[in-house]
DNA sequence: CCAAAAGTGTTTAAGCTACACCCATGA
DNA sequence: TCATGGGTGTAGCTTAAACACTTTTGG
């Protein structure tokens, strides 16, 4: 908290004045993917390209605040179902050719989410897979820097399975623990071994508990599986590790960086 | 990107201005102490109370620049020798009782770092012992929202030094495997254990490489100790955890809020 | 009865913990 | 020669990975 040459008292007469937005990655899996809601823009710059949602923020509101007022517009969705935290921030000088914006990036997950209801917004939006979206070269190019943003969303979600029960929270209640292996699966591009999943899972002390009642079995036999709930516990410990066969061998993103 | 009710396309003339600022958490370990520099305020709000070192960030300018920027006027050091990165944004809307402030919170990291060089600015500075601001009821309490931010940056710090090689950002080169340990033991409270410490670190290809010289021996003898210098490595696979000894007992913090 | 899926068991490898030991060095 | 501390060895435990087996159910 300091001027630029008056570090412990800046003069509250003159400074530079910012936008201040916040762009939220919302994230759900649908279709046994993993898909983040866009928005296509209407106007200039970049109409025509989609877009990760957001808003300002105003200014009596803190961009958690923001985030989820944004988040209720866009989804029509209560925002308490979500779970909902800070990402980073973007600040390049140019990223907004209109202004200067400085954007605090949210991610938010639920399970569920309607289809593509744009609040009292509206503009269209749908929900892409985030796979088709940074692999497939024929995906559009999205709207300002949002790419890098989906792109650190998606690190962020990958690397939060790992140590965080956040799994859960990408299955309605009740579920079956093949149910969330498969938001594993998505989010991972593999699948962790069955059993030693179930294992895992039931180990640690919190993940899940039992519903009591049992799920319908699959159209073609099985047995009926058991449901259960979120637990309380937030943190997996040890954590559940992704597959690292590749990621060895292609040079890995640097670590320290964030 | 998105207008509060126009999410694709806001308008240029209207929007609530803010302040941004860059708070920079600049640490190293003396005197076998985390410690972080502090500035003393000498002007209303918090006249007398320590503060986290930053300004405004200029009207051209990302925040990285910015906290770049500051972190050579407070140090009087080339920021080259510092490992920078974002840390979180801070926007509580009566944060600062003087202006509507958004501050991008960054942390730095550096060994060897000179007294108290208050840069061009005269302020008087002075390097704290995280664990003593944290936790000793004598200690000072903080300017603005200045030690929570100050607590999210020591969880991320513990954290980082588990699952990659920053810990050799603290240590001048060419440094000891004794010395790197000392690093984990001034971060985590606790030593890990030396000779699984040695090996682990031995083993994971890259996070050292040695210098060819060997050091000092101890003025009360002992082997001279191979010397090292840092590695390419930026992430330890499998991490190196640090001990979970009472952290399994107190209620955790939750592992879900970033 | 057959295929599919859930639940459980087993075997093997790998990593970590904890401690022990040796040896080079300076006082 | 003694204390100190670096380097290395090793037994035992825990965990993960891979795979097999059994059971339940709908077609």
């Amino acid at each position: 908290m300091a001027g630029k040459s008056a570090p412990e008292g800046y003069e509250a007469s003159s400074y530079p004045p910012f936008a201040v937005t916040t762009d939220i990655v919302i994230m759900t899996i649908r279709d046994g993917a993993l898909r983040v809601l866009l928005v296509e823009r209407k106007k200039d710059p970049y109409a025509g390209s989609w877009a990760i949602p957001g808003g300002f923020v105003e200014i009596d509101e803190d961009t958690h605040t923001a985030a989820l007022r944004e988040l209720a517009e866009e989804t029509g969705v209560d925002a308490e179902d979500f779970h909902l935290e800070q990402l980073a921030t973007y600040s390049a000088p140019d990223r907004d050719p209109r202004m200067r914006v400085v954007s605090v990036a949210h991610l938010a997950f639920a399970p569920n989410l309607p289809d593509a209801t744009a609040g009292s917004d509206a503009a269209s939006t749908r929900w892409w897979s985030v796979d088709d979206l940074l692999s497939d070269p024929d995906a559009p190019t999205l709207a300002f820097d949002h790419e890098e943003i989906l792109r650190d969303a998606l690190e962020r979600v990958r690397a939060k399975l790992e140590y965080t029960t956040l799994a859960a929270r990408f299955v309605a209640e009740p579920f079956t623990i093949a149910e969330l292996r498969a938001v594993y699966g998505a989010v991972w591009g593999v699948m962790p071994e069955r059993a030693n999943f179930t294992r895992k899972v039931l180990a640690t002390d919190g993940f899940v508990v039992p519903d009591g009642a049992t799920g319908e079995a699959s159209r073609s036999g099985g047995p009926r599986p058991t449901l259960y709930r979120r637990g309380e516990a937030t943190a997996l410990q040890p954590a559940l590790l992704r597959p690292r066969s590749r990621a060895e061998v292609e040079p890995e993103r640097d670590a320290l960086d964030n």
